[in-house]
DNA sequence: CTCATCATGTAAATTGTTACATGATTCA
DNA sequence: TGAATCATGTAACAATTTACATGATGAG
């Protein structure tokens, strides 16, 4: 369901090709809620039925064409209730914890396999996210300065503290994760 | 696809009606991978036409039944091989911080209860882990002691390590939210 | 005799994954 | 003229959520 609101977060900025957005979703959004294209595509149709977008045929060289989305006032209130409204928390389904509690049963070398994995995993999701930091800081992330073009001045501090707040919010975790996947590595150490 | 593994976790500690593994899943490996007693259920029958596990009807009474399944050895096989192979991981989809990133736009009575509700929310996630932990530590877990009466005693050590270390990332997890959140609440401060 | 808890699901809808499919345009 | 990238999907399947449904047993 939040599918949705992340695509809209993205158009409210500016109309865009679905797939000029999809491109942008994976750079932005997408590093919070990944979704395939084959998934926005038809999630774009059916938000244009629901009249919280609206697309426009746009012709493309002889032949081509695409379809330009804008936010409809609807989809503006809806993202705006969106954002009031409380979240509801997803039950967590951590497969990484799910095999840790159980690592008695594998071989060793699986066990430290395992964890390298771990720590390969949320040291690339780190990197990503420290890239994104940095292109906050310096005002670089084009989806940032685009969205601050149509904001006022008086929310831009804010507009850009709040990215940065998810944005560390997320390396942090990775970090977290990348220590407890070393601890593990040395509690193998230990065990063998 | 790690459900059947979740399940396959607790039954091979042995055999238990689907009712009672239902009861052991929420108390135990319910806390990494949470599934409803309507997924439960079926995909017991699907583990046993896939033939991980047997079932055997029991009366109950007068004319009750119930249905107490075993690991058969391709079930042990299974999870084994499971617990060799490389862990897939799934892609981020994580509301809270898509919300974070946007929080500019929703009033600063919103953004704060939020973050009130993100607080509240890891912190009873947080009181349970530490209560797994401390069963852990007292050896008083009811799973972890049958587990570990069917464990040969060099694997008893590794046995309680890795869960204390599965529950442990969970716990540490669940403070880095929390502190993320408090950081939150204190910009709302200095930003309106 | 009634209430908690034992016991087991079905049905429908939504969401997400994986794999495949197709053609246009632009730039080197 | 061939490769990159623009552009948009469909189809089949798997997983998950939500809501509903039903009856038995045992303890007080």
């Amino acid at each position: 369901m939040s599918l949705r609101f992340a695509l809209l977060a993205i158009l409210r900025v500016g109309p865009l090709s679905g797939y000029d957005l999809q491109k942008q979703f994976h750079q932005s959004v997408g590093h919070v809620w990944h979704a395939p294209d084959s998934q926005i595509y038809p999630e774009l149709r059916k938000m244009e039925t629901d009249g919280l977008i609206e697309g426009e045929e746009q012709t493309r060289g002889e032949r081509g064409t695409r379809r330009v989305y804008h936010v409809t006032d609807a989809g503006e209130r809806a993202f705006l209730e969106w954002m009031e409204s409380p979240l509801d928390y997803q039950r967590v389904r951590d497969p990484a914890h799910l095999r840790a509690a159980y690592l008695e049963s594998a071989t060793p070398a699986a066990a430290r396999e395992f964890l390298e994995r771990h720590i390969a995993h949320w040291e690339s999701e780190l990197e990503q996210f420290d890239g994104e930091l940095t292109h906050i800081a310096n005002l670089s992330n084009p989806m940032l300065t685009r969205r601050l073009a149509v904001t006022p001045d008086e929310d831009r501090e804010r507009t850009i503290e709040f990215k940065r707040f998810a944005y560390e919010g997320l390396a942090e975790r990775a970090r977290v994760e990348i220590e407890w996947a070393r601890r593990g590595l040395e509690l193998l150490d230990r065990l063998y």
